[in-house]
DNA sequence: CTGGTTCATGTAAGCGCTTACATGTCACTT
DNA sequence: AAGTGACATGTAAGCGCTTACATGAACCAG
């Protein structure tokens, strides 16, 4: 019946540090020192407080912390999207890393955006660095973002004047996947998606025709769609209709190249036998489907974790690196190539 | 000539309000109106602070304003992790509906944490509500917010005291895509997942065996394992080997489906023919595979947007509903369930 | 018993914003 | 010419933390 003085429910909504200090009779001091646990604080002080804590269920407001402590604790990540699993593993990975290195993340998806320089703006006002995926859209914001000074590393993307770059090879898999595509004897290859929506791509199609140049063939415009399946079944049926005419295709990722795929199987055409498709990401499907899809895997967690870790270095105080990172990939032959099966 | 009078290099990295105040020659109440945009300021005035800001490349710290204005601005999601479309998908609804209450969305992944308590009780430090995924793992954490006071929202997951719950409609669906099989004349159906993996799974199960009931059938035991494309293949094999018997399976995700659809027809089974396979969830690849699959398409981007404008609406002051959410969910029927190809 | 250490804790000064309120200016009215 | 509003801007008080520094208690050596 002796401690009872405590109002029952004048807890939580606004329990500051202040609170919980009368509550344990200490310091606001002391309070700050048992939850940042840096300082040697008595051990029966520090029950007490966490009595306190735990009583009123005191959540400390990050907003203060971070304003005493002149950073915020978080990481900013721009994607286009997430649809399909290329986004959301880079997402992963980059999760996976901050977490390690007790960074919160906060993440802004450019295509739900109207106004994306406002948001990018917003986003630069609440974290310490921040990770862009390479898209067209948002170079002009990077550059602004740069000027104020806050890290920012480009995934995949342009190098940005001054803004870090890191992505996945690109030209050397497509030369060596054109290649094996060749070396089946195909000599009509069409290379399918928009070499200008972004370097990836441009350097996919810069291997398509590298490939072509050393067996001194001659590469083909690439055909320019969108990395969508609404745009690869147009484009198959545009090939069905006798548009284009060709015995391999080399699509610019997975998405675009298994229903550009199944289209033409549909259509009764034969894949490989009639015309061989690849693709590049090797998403799920790609295992599933017959025949298998065969394509390039991307270390597509790799590159979300060291984005994460380049950005915690770069606020760190690392000086940036001029140099672009590069991270290899890998061809995965299947038998949409014209390889015999082998699952 | 006459205005070089600024530091050229001092800007950016430090600027303050203040900094851009001297520099405008204005106040910082004056500069803070212009940049929230709410009082009026004389235009003249305005350009004077906007130049200001632009040359000296201000960004205003979030945490700053987030402890003047006590509140944070910023939604927490709390998801297992983002393998396959399901979450993604989720994610990229609540995205899209913060963005458009202006809020920042801070992700938290469980399956990459360690101490998923610390992640949690960090995460509250910095938003103003929490989404939470019905993950079993996470209920006493979850539990613990709710005593300090921030809004929650549990999305497909167990009605925790205090804390409001929206799903996806199961049970119904469940009930009717068993009862499509049933339909077939299937007679030794096996449902195949954890119905103690959370409710979702649970009233899937539920549904299995209510369709059942109804015909005056017996329901089997389900097969309990877990959501991953190893464990269906691993329970495929066990099938294969004559473990169990079956010439239907209702799977609880269309993960599991897939995987063992696939590994049957490797085997040389006929998928429907010798058995019919269901999913739940209709991913991209239950499109592309043949037959195509059964499954029931779940309105994942709605739940998010959902879970978004409720938490928005929470902060607001609006009061927490205690009746659950529940949104309505759809039949895809394709081929693997017995019906005759469509596409 | 005194003075010097050591160690736990308290005191108070910010961190960079927002905003209620005070002040000053102008343009009218009378 | 003085009084009155209306309006633009400045002043200053917080918001809830962290942390350098000051204080005081406890202990030990001399």
């Amino acid at each position: 019946m002796a401690k009872q003085q405590a109002s029952p429910e004048a807890k939580s909504a606004g329990a500051t540090i202040y609170s919980v200090a009368d509550h344990a009779g200490v310091s606001i001091a002391t309070v700050s020192r048992v939850l940042q646990g840096a300082t040697v604080v008595a051990e029966t002080t520090r029950q007490k407080v966490l009595a306190a804590v735990e009583e009123l269920g005191y959540v400390p407001l990050g907003a203060a912390r971070s304003l005493a402590v002149r950073h915020h604790e978080a990481h900013g990540l721009v994607l286009p999207e997430l649809s399909g699993p290329y986004y959301a593993e880079l997402l992963m990975g980059f999760e996976a890393r901050a977490a390690e290195l007790a960074q919160s993340i906060v993440l802004v998806l450019t295509n739900s955006r109207t106004d994306l320089a406002a948001a990018v703006r917003q986003l630069a006002t609440r974290v310490d660095a921040i990770a862009v995926f390479g898209s067209p859209a948002i170079s002009a914001d990077v550059v602004r973002l740069l000027r104020a000074k806050k890290p920012v590393v480009v995934i995949a993307g342009e190098p940005h004047d001054g803004a870090e770059t890191i992505a996945a090879e690109n030209l050397g898999s497509a030369r060596e996947l054109a290649g094996h595509v060749l070396g089946h004897g195909r000599r009509r290859a069409l290379f399918v998606g928009d070499p200008d929506s972004g370097p990836d791509i441009r350097n996919r199609y810069a291997g398509y025709v590298a490939a072509h140049r050393e067996r001194g063939l001659d590469a083909a415009e690439p055909v320019r769609v969108s990395l969508s399946e609404a745009d690869g079944a147009a484009f198959a049926q545009r090939l069905l209709d006798g548009e284009y005419e060709a015995d391999a295709l080399m699509c610019a990722n997975d998405e675009l190249a298994l229903s550009i795929m199944t289209t033409l199987q549909d259509a009764g055409r034969d894949v490989p036998g009639d015309i061989a498709v690849v693709g590049w990401d090797d998403v799920m499907t790609s295992r599933y489907v017959r025949p298998g899809l065969t394509t390039v895997r991307q270390p597509v967690q790799e590159l979300g974790a060291l984005a994460a870790n380049r950005l915690h270095e770069l606020v760190s105080g690392e000086p940036p690196r001029s140099q672009a990172q590069m991270l290899p990939t890998q061809l995965v032959v299947r038998s949409s190539c014209g390889c015999p099966p082998t699952h």
